[in-house]
DNA sequence: CCCACCATTATCGTATACATTTCGTACACA
DNA sequence: TGTGTACGAAATGTATACGATAATGGTGGG
């Protein structure tokens, strides 16, 4: 695990839980907390200045929004895509996707366009600036205001999860090693300022199609990503036939 | 709140975590809980024979599955439909019931087949007996269960969540009052039996169609029960501004 | 030399006690 | 009589200690 000393030193602030958890997505969406990685209840509270109470508290919490998967007596993993999982990842993300979009063209409100419009400056100042991880995070948020303005209850959690693994799977999109592949970025870029514009004037039809379009960028650059899993690490050794190498 | 002192008096049983949630979810759907009520932490502890930290986890749990809503130092409330939240569930049941049909065509097991027939039985059964919580709670997861089968983890979140509230709204369905409601019931069970047969076969557009056709006979159902809201016998009477006026 | 079993240890789950916040009520004052 | 404030009770959030369960390493037997 990276060194967070700094970040996350001594936070005995009111709201511990809450910073605390903001930490723990950051680290998985960044992939700094690897997929399948089990996540020790005392360090964390040690690091955190809380107590083991709150911190499982916030435990579930993820475990719920889907971060974290929670074993009985086992423990909280973070949660890992086999190869069936991410079949129905692609299968199903163009189409929440695009109906989020739409729906978010009819329902936005002023403010929160504002707030998209602040997030897609912050996004490509980071890709300028190379920041990959920065990068992956606005991008994330990016979606996530657009579930938010589509404004329905009952999309909004599985867009939330399609959005989790969209943005591990995407880490490699925002570390360029080519031009070519920086121009991607680019262009991802790019469609999202045409999709803040359809949204901004309304054009649900339009706001999809362009989805689907970006969607298609990002699909092509995931692909090669595929592996069997993110946990191969842990099946490397198979002579030991632990029975746990889910 | 009806007597349960029954049904949960004393469940000292080593998972009585799961015991607890099961209860909870059973008097959610069925409203025997009602929607907008709040939930005391020490007294369900004290019913259910545990202590408050794993009953906090219980309502943690429950808030992640969209059951009920945890406001800080507020407690725990259970879930309400409010005007512009029916909208969206309107708006989006078609597309994911829909979708959900199609894969549990494709995907199924045997296994899975065989407890989705044993649930239509005991539905069946249930209707004949009118006991209409139970017949509501099959029905509940005869739906939960067609989720299972498409075996997509990021549809199923959407799903459950619509399943819930779904079966909240429909609670009057089983309460049949004239014989013509009573009819509609009997349709109903003969969709599920289609829908079975059309997922058996492997039927994914057929699955789909028949899945709509269930949607529009429950929904002109469901439309006469909407009401402002669940919540309105709290505003009723402003003149005690008590928030307990469950 | 390898496998199985047992003891040890670490980690998870639960209970209880304590701190903090919120809400209701009562009282005083305008 | 209405309003604002202050106090108290109740419920929520947190910490810590204890019991239970699963992983680990060592030892003995085959």
């Amino acid at each position: 695990m990276p060194d967070m000393s700094d970040s996350a030193k001594r936070r005995p602030g009111p709201n511990g839980k809450q910073a605390c958890a903001e930490e723990l997505r950051a680290g998985i969406l960044t992939r700094a907390i690897a997929p399948g990685s089990d996540l020790d209840e005392t360090e964390l509270a040690k690091r955190h200045g809380l107590s083991r109470t709150p911190l499982r508290e916030v435990l579930q919490l993820l475990s719920g929004e889907g971060f974290i998967t929670l074993q009985p007596n086992r423990g909280a993993r973070v949660s890992s895509m086999d190869f069936a999982v991410m079949r129905s990842f692609f299968q199903t993300a163009p189409l929440i996707y695009a109906t989020a979009a739409r729906l978010a063209a009819e329902n936005r409100t002023i403010q929160q366009l504002d707030e998209l419009k602040a997030t897609q400056r912050v996004f490509r100042k980071a890709i300028q600036a190379g920041d990959g991880a920065a990068a992956a995070l606005n991008n994330h948020r990016f979606h996530a205001l657009i579930g938010e303005m589509a404004q329905n209850a009952y999309l909004m959690p599985s867009l939330n999860r399609l959005l989790i693994d969209h943005t591990r799977l995407g880490q490699t999109f925002y570390h360029p090693e080519s031009g070519t592949e920086r121009m991607l970025v680019l262009k991802a870029a790019d469609q999202h300022e045409a999709m803040i514009a359809t949204i901004e004037q309304r054009q649900a039809d339009e706001a999809a199609e362009l989805t689907l379009q970006h969607w298609d960028l990002s699909r092509d650059r995931m692909a090669r990503y595929v592996q069997p899993d993110p946990l191969p690490l842990q099946t490397a050794d198979i002579t030991r036939n632990r029975s746990d190498a889910l």
